[in-house]
DNA sequence: GACAAAGCGGAACAGCGCTCCGTATCGTTC
DNA sequence: GAACGATACGGAGCGCTGTTCCGCTTTGTC
């Protein structure tokens, strides 16, 4: 077995997840590294100890959330109208939390470094859930991930402009999947 | 009236372009700015003196597409079975476009230095395009500039994934965007 | 208290955008 | 073709990033 961990390391561990949820909010899930490490009161080293990469530090952050969405999907099934309304409240919950993540949807789609495990992340664990609530809706015009995917996409960018409207094109999306005889 | 350009400028400026669309295609419309310099075989300088951000050599580059894609707009009007008809042809045309130019769609949305007036430069020209062909389509549900953005966030990402095509899920748009009545 | 082991901090290096100014080239004038 | 101002060029240098690495500190244990 590994050998316990030392207080001090699990006091910054948490130190770091408070002071990365608080920068992630001011300035977005790319965020300089350093001014994580600053608000956290910690020097950079340490932040690369307890997360290798910066999606390690993203997933972490937010597993409670992804969780929380994934459970939902299940409950959705059970407690909605019909399938399909449980999978428009399902994506209504994915948007909402794509949209309140300040540059969280763009990083899923970076190629840039410390990034690529993220979208990996999302699609292992949403995936399933979402390929779920298809299968009940009777939908195989599409798979899992390509709908996430494009979902994620049409949530990139600065969201203060009125003009733009994901969830507008997310309810065309939809409405384009949803089979004639379903509500 | 502004004094005549000296000869080595309009050679450089040429051997620039040049250059840029090289790298553009090798390493994608983000390679660094050295690197076109090199393939050039130019200073740095020189680069920022004729193109003072990264959009103005972009739009530099493509600048000609663009204007081709913006005149099919009409004329895919006067050809085509339906003005609906018309408008995917011409919403083809853009997607062709943009998954060809690798990180272009990217670029288009992302806010880091150098690419905001792109979204701009493609918004002004195409714009009105797509408005007309909307508005012969009688589709009043959508404005240009979300259907537009829509679709190139829907063309972000690497296209080496045979998992995620763009291409399927903006069909399910214009499906969605279609009455009933039109072909 | 002593002593590994575990963990920490931040200097240092590399890659990038962008600026700035000494130098080279061009076009013109005689 | 020589001389000279205007124009353009090159690339060193600055600031900001990610990431590594190692001397030093703290911790848990005996």
């Amino acid at each position: 077995m590994p050998p316990r961990k030392r207080a001090d390391a699990v006091r910054n561990e948490q130190t770091l997840l408070a002071a990365a949820a608080e920068v992630f909010v001011r300035s977005g899930v790319d965020a300089p590294i350093r001014e994580i490490a600053a608000e956290a009161g910690v020097g950079m080293g340490t932040i690369y100890r307890h997360f290798p990469t910066r999606a390690d530090l993203v997933v972490a952050v937010y597993r409670h959330q992804v969780e929380a969405c994934a459970e939902a999907g299940p409950a959705l099934l059970s407690t909605s109208d019909s399938p399909f309304a449980a999978l428009r409240a399902w994506i209504d919950l994915f948007v909402d939390f794509l949209v309140t993540k300040h540059g969280l949807a763009g990083a899923m789609q970076s190629d840039s470094s410390g990034f690529e495990s993220l979208h990996a992340y999302f699609i292992d664990r949403l995936g399933p859930v979402c390929g779920k609530l298809l299968e009940a809706s009777g939908i195989e015009d599409i798979q899992p991930y390509e709908l996430m995917r494009g979902i994620g996409n049409l949530c990139i960018g600065r969201d203060d402009d009125p003009r733009y409207n994901p969830r507008r094109l997310i309810t065309l999306l939809l409405d384009g999947l949803r089979p004639a005889d379903r509500g």
